[in-house]
Order: structure tokens, then sequence, then C-alpha cells
DNA sequence: CTCGGCTAGTCATACGATTGTCTGGGCGCC
DNA sequence: GGCGCCCAGACAATCGTATGACTAGCCGAG
């Protein structure tokens, strides 16, 4: 008993040409084959427990039935987050995901000749130039809009930065300030702008000494919290553009011995299992990230097939989730 | 000038057979060349910028040069973090990582064909039967030694659990209760015996009771050492065996109105960068997982390379990270 | 009776690389 | 000078699938 099973096995097992095996498994309707015939074929498939063999069909068919993911980090809990979302939805349509962390220039070339299309993730770091990504792969950029000549997928981040805000602004806070993230991101500006819309339709005009921008992490949030929460008067409340930079702000409010919520309020953007045990649990927006990999997967496929693809944006709303960091502001 | 670049285009070029440049690529040893034509030969396939395709090779060669790692949860940073450090060791090999979520056996069938190896990430809530993975392709456990036919690659996590514990000893503690993982699960065992040896090598004799079992993840750590810290006389520290549940346990000492360090101290496992941001920072253990991946794949291609491989353990030793969680115990 | 057309398949080739085997020619050796 | 040997490559056969082209046989129509 030979190991691997080909299509020819398959074909001497019922009786008939290796094509008609191929034509009778792929659903090619341009064959004629009689029922019983058909039956014969498809049940010695199953019989032989044929799989058909990828290289010889990627050889044939140019067709990888891959797709790759670039990550800057993939041990970051979005990106894996995104990730997880991104490989669910290629299994679903039959592809596999490869995955690479680096930037998208250095990691391609790994990948050449593996995947049909590249799922881009970008370091909030990095600067795109036109035309950098997708050496001959089509690509889609993930959870970044950049003039670079291809397509996004993106999750609303104003939404989300209006809803926090909101929230606040519901609470009663006038004087709210932003840690915003790196705002060569147009995610962190798009976080930015949602702060600066919520403001305004509040009737608030925001001060841009409450808008302090640093990077996406614990260092960077307590930095600039710090800084905005020296300031005079103090505000009363801190929207953080990211959960890491969140954790980092509260610990900048410990240290300047300022109660959450009592003296300050603080709500984070993105959701994490962890934020629930912070002390105080910690005020998030939720972004659908892993709906964002799915949407990706998808739009890359459309695009595979053929299809044009805009920038899109997930339809999933944000969704606060408010906990203990929220509350009205101090009665002065 | 057709878009994919042969062999037979580079041989054309080099005015050479195409199984010249093969064998002068792939640096095949039975070749005889001069020197004169092997120049010609590398320098039209650098001109050319020639790349083998995968599929033709793979088919040929039955190799894929791709393994394939299956993890629980994608979205878990101790996965994604072993993933990551799987993914360097693989691109260092020249090969790709592919990866998929979910348990095995569900889906190494998508895998099937692609891959020249498997690395087996398991949910700690399973309990493997022999002989369940790897269906013909060489297989390797992650993080869990378990006597299911495959090798494993771990971490030293009884040596993890001892350094935590003498830490506890070494400022003073001795009523010191553990939280520990599912039992099920050789990881969690191999902590809880690193806690048992502490304790015992310094004269504890550890209680029963002060051990208590739960899941990996905020709230089991909440529920667990909630109970804990309900005994009488009451541990003065608690060894949690995962950070995750270390944060539940802080959120639990909080909720009982215990102060830590001054009345209890707390010590995770793993690192996390939100630890050193946490109230108070977490003292923690931190525990080599990238190198774990990396070594993992380096076993599996030692597997592939038809060597046989043992259980391994990461040489590198785990680190104590001491922040502000832990101290001497309160004087009664 | 013959021709056309349809049914139910068969045949053959291509995809691109690897690798075992073979050969023309030059040269050394006796 | 003839023989064999080695050098430097050439030849050819796969690997397993997909797919355009083709055909044997049968039936119905004219």
């Amino acid at each position: 008993m030979r190991r691997t099973v080909r299509l020819r096995d398959v074909a001497a097992a019922a009786g008939v040409d290796a094509s008609v095996v191929s034509r009778v498994l792929s659903g090619d309707a341009r064959l004629s084959i009689r029922p019983e015939t058909r039956e014969r074929v498809l049940a010695a498939a199953a019989r032989l427990d044929y799989r058909p063999n990828t290289a010889a069909r990627t050889l044939k068919t140019a067709r990888t039935m891959a797709i790759g993911m670039i990550v800057p980090d993939l041990a970051n809990v979005n990106y894996a987050t995104i990730a997880q979302g991104a490989e669910e939805a290629a299994t679903t349509a039959g592809y596999v995901l490869l995955v690479a962390h680096g930037s998208a220039s250095d990691r391609l070339p790994d990948l050449h000749g593996r995947i049909d299309g590249l799922l881009v993730g970008m370091a909030t770091s990095e600067t795109p130039r036109h035309g950098e990504f997708g050496g001959g792969v089509p690509a889609l950029l993930v959870n970044r809009r950049e003039p670079c000549g291809i397509p996004s997928v993106t999750v609303d981040d104003e939404a989300g930065g209006t809803l926090a805000v909101s929230h606040l602004l519901s609470l009663g806070h006038r004087r709210i300030a932003h840690v915003a993230g790196p705002q060569n991101a147009d995610t962190a500006r798009r976080r930015l702008r949602g702060y600066t819309a919520a403001l305004e339709s509040a009737g608030v005009r925001p001060e841009p000494g409450w808008i302090a921008e640093t990077t996406f992490d614990e260092a960077g949030g307590h930095v600039a919290a710090t800084r905005l929460l020296r300031l005079e008067p103090r505000p009363t409340a801190l929207f953080v553009g990211n959960v890491r930079a969140a954790i980092g702000a509260l610990a900048a409010a410990r240290r300047l011995g300022l109660r959450v919520p009592d003296e300050l309020s603080v709500v984070g953007f993105h959701d994490a299992p962890f934020a629930a045990y912070l002390d105080p649990a910690l005020t998030t927006v939720r972004m659908p990230l892993e709906e964002m990999g799915r949407q990706a997967v998808d739009s890359l496929l459309a695009l595979l097939g053929g299809r044009s693809v805009d920038d899109t944006m997930v339809a999933t709303p944000p969704e606060l989730v408010v906990r203990a960091s929220s509350a009205p502001p101090p009665t002065p």
C-alpha cells in the first residue's frame, strides 16, 4: 500500500481516467458524466481518503491558497487578536495563514511565491512611502489607512474616540485631556479627531495643551499623563488612546496621589482581559479587532478575485465598557 | 519580457542546461564545473533576479519548507510570544511558519500536505490521549510534556516555581500559599513541585490547604486567592502560577482590604509589559517563552533531519523580576 | 443510409525544479 | 599511437494536478 494517494490511484479504483476524477472533485460543470460513474468516483476518493497534493495544484494553477500576514510584533496582543480573526476567516475560505513579524519590505521576500495575498500591519512608528508594499502580490493594509497605494481595513477609531469622550462629557466632565498616540499614524489621528469632535459637539473648546502625544505603551502613557496632570487647572478626565498607555496613565495618577475615579477619571482604548482587574477597573472602548482581521481577509480575497477594493471600515461599532475608572468629576 | 523567471531562463542566459543552474544554485558537490561557467550562471541568476518556484520544488522534493503551529488561542500573549520566537527560528532556517488556532486534531487536516512538521500548543484544559497528534507529520509538543507519543520542549517551570518561593522565603515569609494551575497540565504540576521543593528545602512543611487549584486567568486567580486569604492563620505571601491569575489575586487582596506588600506579598509567573505598571508593580518570574519557541523549531528541524529528539528543556533559566508586590512579612 | 450532434469520457501536455544517468572531448599514460 | 579516464556539462524522467482538445459510440433526423 503506497502512502500517498494520487488522483490516478482514485481513477484506477473507479475505473476512469484521472482527468475525470479531477473534474468531478472540482465540480467542473463542463464535464458530462453519468450519475453512477460520479458516485463510483466519489466513493473511491472517500474510501482511499484522497487529499489533493497542494504543491502540484499550486504549480499547475499558480495559486497557493495561502495568505501572508506581516505584523511588527506578534507578541502585541492587538496584532495577535487581529491575526486570530484573520486566521479564522482564511480557514473558512479554504486558505491558510502564514505569519511573519517585522516590516513588510524586510519580510516580503521570505514569503515570495508562497502566498496569494498579503496583509500588512504597520508599526505606529512607521511612515510608509507610496508604493512601498506588495511587491507583486495584492496587499491590504490593516488598521492603518495610508496613501501608499494599497487599500486598507480599519475600525472606526473616530467613533471610538467620540464614544469615550461622550461618556466622560455625560458624566459632567469638561476638562478632558487626551493621551494621544504617534500622530504620524492615522489611527492615532482619527482617535484624536473623535476626541475633538465630541468636545466640540458638546460646546467645549479643546485646548491644544490638553493633548499629549506619546508612544502606545505603558511608559509612554505614564510620561504623557504625568505632563497633563500637572496642568493648571488640572484636567478632571483623561481619554487615553490605547490600553497599555492607559495602564501607564493610571500609574501616573497614583504617583501624583490622585485618586481614580474620585479626583480623576480615566478611559482607555481597546479592551483587554486584564482591564477589569486593574485598580480601579478600567473603563475602556472595545474595538472589533478580531472582526477587523476577518474583514481584512475577506477584502483581500475580493481583491484576489479581481474585484477592486476600497478602503473599508469594519461595520461593527466600538463598544463602551464602563468600569470603575470613570465617574463624575469632583465637585469643586 | 516574461514576468516569472524560471530556471531555464537563467540557463538560456548563461548558455548552459537548466540542470546545471539548479546544481550550481543548490551547491551540489557532485557537479564539476569551470569557475568561469559558474560565474556566468550566478551572474545570470542575479541579473534576472531568479527566485525558485516553491511549489515546483515542493512537488519534486516532497518538502514544503514550512512548519505549522497550532495553538489554542493566538490572542493569548504567552502563545503569541512563543509563536514569535518560533517564527524567528523558522525564518533563520529558511522555513516559513503557518499558524492555526484550535485543537491539533481539529486543525491538522487544514494544514495537511502544507507543512513538514508541526508544533503543538495544548490548552491547559486538554488532557491528551496517546497517539493523538501528528497524523503523518513529525510533531513536537510545546510548553507541555505529556505521554502522547511526541517529544516536547518546555521551560524549567519547576525552577521558576522554586525561584519565586525562594525569594519569598528569603524575605522571611513562612506561610506561603500557592495559586496553582489546572493539575491535569504538567506545566502547572511542575510549578507546584517547584513551590513544594523550595518550601521543603527551607524546612517549611507545605500545608495541603495552602494550595488552591484554578484556571490560568484573572477570574480564576481572583477566586482562588480569595479562598486562600480567608485561611486562619492567613498566608503572608502568595505564589501565583500565572501572570493573569496574579492580577486576579491582586484584585482579591484589594477586595479583602489587604495592603500589598505590607500585609501580603504576591509573586506572579511569566512577565508581561504591564506587570511593572500594576498597583503595586508585580514581582514576577520571567520565563524564556520566546526562546522556547525558537528551541521548539530547532528541535523540530532536528526531528525532520532524521535525528531522534528527546523531551528537552530550554537551558535559559527563569529570571526573578523583583518589583513592589513582594516585601518582608508584617511583624506580628 | 448517412450525417450531425450529443454523451461520456479519454488523451496529452504543461506547470518548474530536481536528480540519476549519460556523453563528447581532451588529456595523460603506457 | 591507442586506450581509458575524467572533466564539464547535457539529457531525460519524474513529481501530481489541471485542462484544452479530442473521440468512440449512440441516437435521431432527414
